[in-house]
Formats: C-alpha cells, structure tokens, sequence
DNA sequence: GCCTTATATCTCAGTAGTAAGATTATCCAG
DNA sequence: CTGGATAATCTTACTACTGAGATATAAGGC
C-alpha cells in the first residue's frame, strides 16, 4: 500500500436515477434477513478496521500476515510453525514462505525443536524484538482510534459477543485452512 | 477451495512444555489491552464466519469476490462497475477482472450507461438470476448456522454495536482500494 | 522391532487479486 | 467552446498467497 488520498469518496456522486432496463431486483430472502444483515455488518466492520491495521503495517512495509507472526512471536515468545499457521490462519506453504521472508529481513530464525525432529520453532531476533518494541505501540493507538465509535462500555459488550460468536462459528466446523 | 476434512485439528496436540531459548516473552502492552482485544475477536469472528461463508460458495465455485457481486447485483439490480467495487472492497482492476470472468461464466453481462459514457453498468443475466435464486437460500442458512452462537437477541444487539463500529472506522479516515 | 497411519514442514506450480498508469469521457470555470 | 481537473474503466506487470504433493519424523498396534 503507498501513499494515497485519506478520503476517496468524500461525497456521494450525484448521479441521474437509473434509467438502464432492470429485471426487478429479487426480493430479499426475509428468512434470514436479520442474520445476513449480522454478517454484512460484521464483515464490513472487520474489513474497516482491518483497513486501518493495513495501512499502518504497510508503513512499515510488511503484510498483514507478515506482521500477524512479528505480533504472535514478540507476545507468546517462541512458536512452532504449525501453530503460527493455526493463530494466523495461513496455508502450512504459506507459512514457510512468511517466516522465510521474515528470517530474509532479520527479523526471525528457526530453531530445533528439541522434542520433535520434525517440527522447528520460530523465534525472534534481537532486531525483530527491538523493531516490534519500537512499532508495536503505535500500531495498537491506531486500531485503538479506529474504535472510537463505540463508548468503553460498548466495545466490552462487543468483545463479550465477538467473543462467543467466532467460538461458536468455529466449532461449528471448523474449516482448518490447508 | 476444495474438499477437504470438516475437522483438522480436533483436540490440541498434547505437546511437552518449551524447553527452546525463549527470550521472556515482551510484557502486552496494557495500555491498549481492551482495545486490541476487541480487534482480536473481531477479526477472529469474522474470519470464522468467513469461512464457512467461503466454503460454501466455494462448493459452487466462486470466490467470495465473484458470489459478493452477484449477490449485490441479485439483490439490487444492476450497478455501476465502481458502486459494486466500492460495496465489495476490490481495487478497479479487481472488478474489470471478476466482471470478465463472470461474463465468462454466462451469469453477468455490461451495459452502457445512457447518462455517463464512462461508466457501465453490471447486470445478471437471466443464467445468473436463475443460479442465484436456486443457491442463494443454502448460502444464507449456512451463514445463519455458522452464528447460532448468539441468541437472538444477542445477535440484534451486536448489529447494532458493529453497525456504529463499522460507520466509524470506516469515517475515520477511510483508505479506500485504489 | 515392523508396519501403518498421522503429523510437521517444505516445494513448487498456479491463481486471485493489487498497484500504477493509460484511456476515454464528463464537468465546470472562464 | 476550450482547457484543466476529475472520474470510470481498462491494461499490464507483478505479488502474496493457496493447494497438492513430497519428505522426514513420530506414534501406536501387532
């Protein structure tokens, strides 16, 4: 992501009604009317604030996963491989290619795991640390500001009910992603 | 995505504790704490959601991009090029692209705009509103499954929260996808 | 101990998208 | 009506990932 406009869209363009031949739009599906609308909001919420999380990693110039393994190694410490992938939800080739190009930058190395020949551990380097040190703080001030809209008392209403809600969706059947 | 096993990885792997080098993992910033919280389980129940979402258009084989325009244009009729690349996050070559392949498909078709020679607009071909109307009911029950998690009243409750979240983040300072 | 099955990572070809810029059309001030 | 700025779409080159299979290790029943 580069430099760019913050408002693209400032105004709704004012645009002649459709005059186009349209085959009446279906009517909506009333059954699930109130669960779809849960889902749209819920996606477009995640997308908006997820824009914003974006922005400030590309600063830095890291994807979002990228900086998904920087967050998870530099708060839990050293992780096996597989379960980076789990917490990140990467494909198993996805997370050889991350932490290849994170070891490239210096920021991470693999290490034995001393129990499981086949497993390896990722860990941070001392840049990978001290970067994250220097980073991550204002990373949270900007996901902190993108939350603005609701009050301290609603955002932990939200938590509660996010919570139980991915917990659910994801015992549901969890789908895995390899 | 393709078939594949319901359940990857049902019970966590019993594994003996680190015995690796860990260089004590960095204290969380408290700070933020309840903010990057509410980030977590938001990005965690959507992908959750999502994934169910995705698998089961993926059982018709469409992206979530390719099903995102045709069930914008079921449900609204037809729509300019950029008013749907708006409502579905992709950057304008991402809908000259997914209209194309749609029009490959036989679903969608392009018609000129009387009022602006610029802009087409996107519509369903009768194979497409047909499709839709047979697959579209499945695809909102699954959605429904996946958050039973809440009651409804839950569920009404965070709409609400993640509607006003979704409004303000995106108002902050709105990145836009191009 | 041996064989089967499962697990952890890696390899590599393929793909769905993005980014930047080109093209064409519109709008508006002068 | 002309010129410059803006807007809508398309083109092209590129990239971050996925998916399927390969390799190596582990674990458990016999």
């Amino acid at each position: 992501m580069s430099p760019r406009p913050l408002l693209k869209h400032a105004g709704k363009a004012v645009r002649p009604a459709r005059t186009v031949a349209s085959p009446a739009p279906a009517a909506v599906d009333e059954r699930y009317a109130e669960e779809l609308k849960l889902w749209v909001v819920l996606s477009r919420a995640a997308a908006a604030v997820g824009q914003h999380s974006e922005r400030d990693i590309a600063r830095h110039g890291f994807t979002s996963a990228e900086f998904g393994i920087l967050e998870a190694l530099y708060h839990k410490g050293p992780l096996l491989l597989g379960d980076i992938q789990r917490r990140i939800l990467v494909s198993s080739g996805g997370i050889t290619f991350l932490v290849d190009r994170l070891t490239d930058k210096g920021l991470v190395a693999r290490e034995a795991c001393p129990n499981d020949r086949r497993a390896r551990y990722a860990v941070l380097t001392p840049a990978g640390r001290t970067l994250m040190k220097r980073i991550f703080p204002d990373h949270a001030e900007v996901i902190a500001r993108a939350l603005t809209g609701l009050t301290r008392e609603q955002r932990r209403a939200a938590t509660r009910l996010l919570r139980d809600l991915g917990r659910a969706a994801a015992g549901v059947a969890a789908p895995g992603t390899d």
